[in-house]
DNA sequence: CTGAAAGCGCTTACAG
DNA sequence: CTGAAAGCGCTTACAG
């Protein structure tokens, strides 16, 4: 009976006779079988203590748990996801978590999902859909239960492949006729169109455009250019700038605009980053903010709105997000909401300006 | 001949009566025969395909991989990992990834890894021990071939666990005579000392303190208050917050640390929203900062330097610590590095203050 | 360059 | 409440 790691290898060595050709795993890992002698009762007891505690007799189960304790078992997840067909794990396809709200997403989802008793796979795609197709195969090997994906700009073969493994999918971040699945998020054409809006009620008259070219983005700016059209503004000045933006690319893309179009009164950046970028360089270029030029970010990293007065931006509830999305696939995966049920949440947005602004 | 999923159903139908009572994975999932009865080949050179193609003919090379691409074949690396003894997964454990410069260090981490063939298992445990304890046991069951954890501040049972299992950690984001194995960070205690030099440099006569009261931060308020010891200041006002910090958080602390302390001059804070939260209250209080104030933070968000000139505060570069702990661990994954070679890397840090602080 | 046999460490579906 | 047998889908270590 091996009551340490090492006498545990030192069984392995003994088995080596029987298994001709394998010293595998080699000396290194405890098996259930090493607990279940130790405790005096079957591997499948054992299982049991860990996933069906309920169905053991309690000495039984507390001898066994005082054996896991001592020998410090931990159970082998590859094998048992293998031989249950379920992994426990969740997958989150997500552009990037660095300076961004979906760090906020993730946080809380990854958090309630750890609760439920799953881990979470974190892919990171940039802002590339070759990508996220290498990604989503990769992640898609280790047979995850749900996934999270952010937007809803897929291509036809991933929603292709995801329809086909016929697990639970949440798109995130964004809106759209026709999900894969489920989805929690909200209208990136509408916060175009809002903005416009509060640009225009201001007095604004030649707003302008500072974007990221990545799909929810140009909803924005969609939405945005349109407003501002059934209001007789057809010339919008805009710099579309690469991912991932940055405040130095915000004070680089403002000048750019100005040299331009020197008239524009109001711009409307991608991302709060931008914004706080074009506000420096308002500044060095001695333009007042917001009584001369307007500017309206994306995201309210907390303090954007907090701090910087002149700013106005955009609030995006990305933690009721990411909450939401985990309880969605939980009510899928607990089986108390049936596939055929397509779950859509709206989380809204909110316009956040300084009365000043 | 499955050539699509559903005919790889009807399949697993035939072979009902071979396996009796089993029916597992159900219809759903080809496996790795489907793809290599198609092609005419043995299982053994499909998986040669995917883990080692030099190995295999050209022809039979493509021939394999064209079945793989009309099948939508996707290896189970659950049974990969568990017949190889490779999971190709990485575990990070962090406390958090909201708002923080940790999603800096898991951004970069997490590419770098990708890139290299693993995917992250993201576990985050918020400040408390237990919870990094409990984590890690679940992370653990996943069999990771590598762990990333934040700080150096663990359990003994953790560190232990960790020993024994005989797999790289790195610590990263802090200090220690005594790492567990490999650590990517710089001295917590070293930025107090050097914010307090730089408060009295200014000729600060009361200096402050707002922190939170995890490890990495009170490492830093030790670094600070002995400096001040040096130079004869023994008093420290000082307000001890729970985390998460917030912009909230900290514009609350400030008035309170004044009415128990008005004469302050200056206060370092655990971190850049504290910060941020402090200035706000100093604003409406109607204290100059930082002629009358001074307010340092922690973390250099990217923006906090850049947009609020009136802050200092210390950067520290989250992206290179993510980097390296990468390059740490796949250097000991790739059998490029002995297990006893104990690498150590300080990243420092920087102290930015506008020339009017 | 390719394959038959055995095994990785669990859990399922029964039976008792 | 407990267990013996079979199998989950791969890969290793040989042999050829």
């Amino acid at each position: 009976m091996p009551a340490t790691k090492s006498a545990a290898a030192a069984v392995e060595h003994t088995d080596a006779s029987v298994r001709p050709r394998r010293t595998r795993g080699g000396p290194k890992g405890l098996r259930i079988t090493d607990v279940a002698a130790q405790a005096g009762v079957s591997p499948i007891t054992v299982s049991r203590v860990f996933n069906n505690p309920e169905s053991v007799a309690p000495q039984t189960l507390e001898r066994v748990r005082e054996v896991v304790q001592k020998l410090g078992y931990v159970p082998n997840r590859l094998a048992g996801g293998l031989s249950s067909a379920h992994s426990r794990l969740i997958a989150a396809i997500v552009p990037t978590i660095a300076h961004s709200l979906f760090s906020e997403t993730i946080q809380v989802f990854s958090e309630t999902m750890s609760r439920a008793g799953y881990e979470v796979l974190l892919a990171l795609s940039g802002y590339s859909a070759s990508n996220e197709e290498t990604l989503l195969d990769a992640v898609l090997s280790r047979r995850p239960e749900g996934v999270l994906l952010t937007g809803v700009a897929h291509t036809d073969w991933l929603r292709e492949r995801l329809r086909n493994v016929g697990i639970p999918v949440v798109e995130t971040w964004e809106t759209t006729e026709t999900p894969i699945d489920m989805l929690v998020g909200f209208s990136h054409y509408e916060i175009g169109a809002a903005v416009a809006g509060h640009f225009l009620q201001r007095g604004a008259r030649h707003p302008a455009l500072i974007s990221a070219n990545d799909e929810r983005a140009l909803a924005r700016r969609a939405g945005f250019r349109e407003r501002l059209a059934r209001a007789g503004i057809h010339n919008v000045a805009e710099k579309i700038v690469a991912p991932p933006s940055s405040v130095e690319v915000g004070k680089g893309a403002l000048p750019d605009l100005l040299s331009r179009a020197p008239d524009i009164d109001a711009v409307f950046c991608g991302s709060d980053l931008l914004a706080i970028g074009a506000l420096g360089a308002a500044r060095r270029m001695g333009l007042a903010v917001p009584s001369r030029l307007a500017i309206c970010g994306f995201g309210d990293l907390e303090f954007s709105a907090e701090t910087i007065p002149q700013l106005t931006t955009v609030r995006v509830d990305g933690t009721r997000i990411g909450l939401n999305a985990a309880r969605f696939l939980l009510d899928r995966l607990n089986g108390g909401r049936s596939p055929d049920e397509r779950r859509v949440l709206d989380v809204g947005f909110t316009i956040v300006a300084r009365e000043s602004a």
